[in-house]
DNA sequence: TTGTAAGCGTTATCAG
DNA sequence: CTGATAACGCTTACAA
């Protein structure tokens, strides 16, 4: 391995100089730091990240925890706080939780041992955050809050913009809606069934009829489908759909196509994007998720923490848009 | 920051003790192995992988080097990577290159810095892999090959499974075929372009009418679907398409959709998983392409040349499943 | 089995 | 501006 000295003795200065050279912030004679770059080159010198790392207590690493690498929304998040780590020089190293409190607690640890420079999450209910803290190592938790901690988030205004989107049903004509969401553990199913029963005590005068409320996992297509299935041939079927994420929607739309109840014979919301399906059926409402402005915003947060700004936590709520097909505005 | 040297003196044993208790490969004393374990849990002692790493020129860390892991494909690759990699105590540093080789360039000079245990990576035509090389870091290429480097390599068996799935076309009675594949610098379009070609020879006697070849790009169904189009208008379209991956699958199916000809009047292959579409349309012939897999295997092929294997460079082949709806039978 | 001590490659300190 | 030199926290001969 090529170190320091070895570029040292080849270029005729001293390992600091050689260090300053590529440390840069201390100045460096012209004529030396040209003699030390191509040394460096022509013996195919890279610095060694441990050691310094090990000297000065610092790290270009950024832990990406997420519950599941494989799920689209996490990946463009991802996808978004690497361009801007990469852009500040730092690398991110990707955890992959599957919302499993042991395996977060072991990537914590991980974290602290490498250590890494901050860590940017999206937290579950049980998340324990303690050992990242005690550590005063900086923490972003994005698309949902830590339970119980004082720390940065970067969330979307989902309750607010569900209460929005389930508006436009009963707008478009529809009086009877449903709402298909994810799992109770989950802080974004919970306060985007919140919304939705906002809008539906706004306009009913009264609680939502429990009958109404379904949950499925937010990740397969399958088990939205099962549950809208069941939902639109239970006795009093609902007119209309509130499904929390775009995966419900697309199994919403599947079951609703089974029945040949395509919209806008019923109503429908996808939350989050619109579903994958092969032609947009019309009156279909689809809210837009800021992910990419989300992980933007989450990892910016954590290089000023990492840069030491010393300020109390923030909770930043970012807005979700909203396509209406059939007034073509968003409120 | 708590070190050996801390829980040490707490325990009362020496500071090369308490490493052999976390190294765990030289015998200790039990008695001293609970004392030292007591110690650090009550310091909250974690072992500094930097001054591990300098010390003993090794680490824990593989790269992961893809496109785009915003792209369905590379997330379940890295997902795979990134479990093997986790249950052997690996962690993954996500670099995404974008196809960029000055982006990848960067990346591969980060890997030689760090240094990394090794790469996992899907490179362009353009990669150049002397710096890791050169530095006997382990490389190991999943999906396509590096050109002219003599790396393992594990990749689908593109080629073989397009001609197979192309015959299934010629086998549902059409006769005129056409081929969407994706961009020309990328090894797997190519490939898949030549199966189609393979079967289309075999079946007509000669080589297949450049007309009924159109390239999109791989990510975004909207050039798919322009590509599609232009084919079905064209003065003599064919009245059936492979489609080299489920995007543009989806793209098809979309233009099929505005020219109402879906399948089975019209075949189509979608190569690699099934297009996102609200009902899977009868004739339609779909490829799944083994990710999981070949990640996994990439990774376990990585983790054998990390521990040394001196082997020479192997390529695996994957075989690719089919799903044919008429014969229920795949070759 | 255990302890002592010498580095690993870098950066920070402190003279010059 | 530059050069010697002492850490950083850990592993590993070598000795005991």
């Amino acid at each position: 391995m090529v170190t320091i000295y070895d570029v040292a003795k080849r270029a005729g200065v001293s390992p600091a100089t050689v260090s300053r050279v590529f440390g840069g912030r201390i100045p460096v004679a012209a004529d030396k730091v040209d003699a030390v770059r191509r040394a460096a080159e022509e013996l195919g010198f890279v610095p060694n990240r441990n050691a310094r790392r090990l000297r000065t207590h610092s790290s270009e690493i950024i832990a990406m925890m997420v519950p599941d690498i494989a799920n689209p929304f996490f990946t463009v998040l991802t996808r978004a706080v690497e361009d801007v780590a990469r852009a500040a020089g730092y690398s991110v190293m990707l955890c992959n939780t599957d919302d499993d409190p042991v395996r977060e607690q072991e990537y914590l640890r991980v974290a602290a041992s490498e250590p890494v420079a901050g860590i940017v999450m999206v937290p579950s209910a049980a998340s324990r955050l303690d050992w990242a803290l005690e550590r005063q190592v900086p923490v972003v938790c994005v698309d949902r809050h830590a339970p119980s901690y004082d720390v940065d988030a970067v969330v979307a205004d989902d309750r607010h913009a569900s209460a929005c989107a389930t508006r436009l049903l009963y707008a478009a004509g529809h009086e009877r809606l449903a709402c298909l969401t994810g799992p109770a553990p989950v802080e974004t199913s919970n306060e985007r069934l919140a919304g939705w029963a906002d809008a539906v005590r706004e306009h009913t005068g009264s609680d939502p009829d429990p009958e109404l409320i379904a949950r499925a996992r937010y990740v397969d297509t399958e088990d939205g489908e099962r549950a809208a299935y069941h939902l639109m041939t239970s006795p009093r079927p609902p007119d209309a759909i509130f499904a929390a994420n775009n995966r419900l929607a697309t199994g919403t739309l599947r079951a609703l196509h089974r029945l040949s109840l395509l919209p806008p014979a019923v109503g429908l919301v996808s939350f989050g994007g619109p579903p994958a399906v092969l032609f947009t059926p019309p009156g279909l409402i689809v809210t837009h998720l800021p992910t990419i402005d989300m992980g933007t915003t989450a990892a910016t947060m954590l290089l000023e923490r990492i840069a030491g700004a010393d300020i109390p936590a923030r909770s930043i709520v970012l807005p979700i848009t909203m396509e209406d097909p059939q007034h073509h505005a968003t409120p």
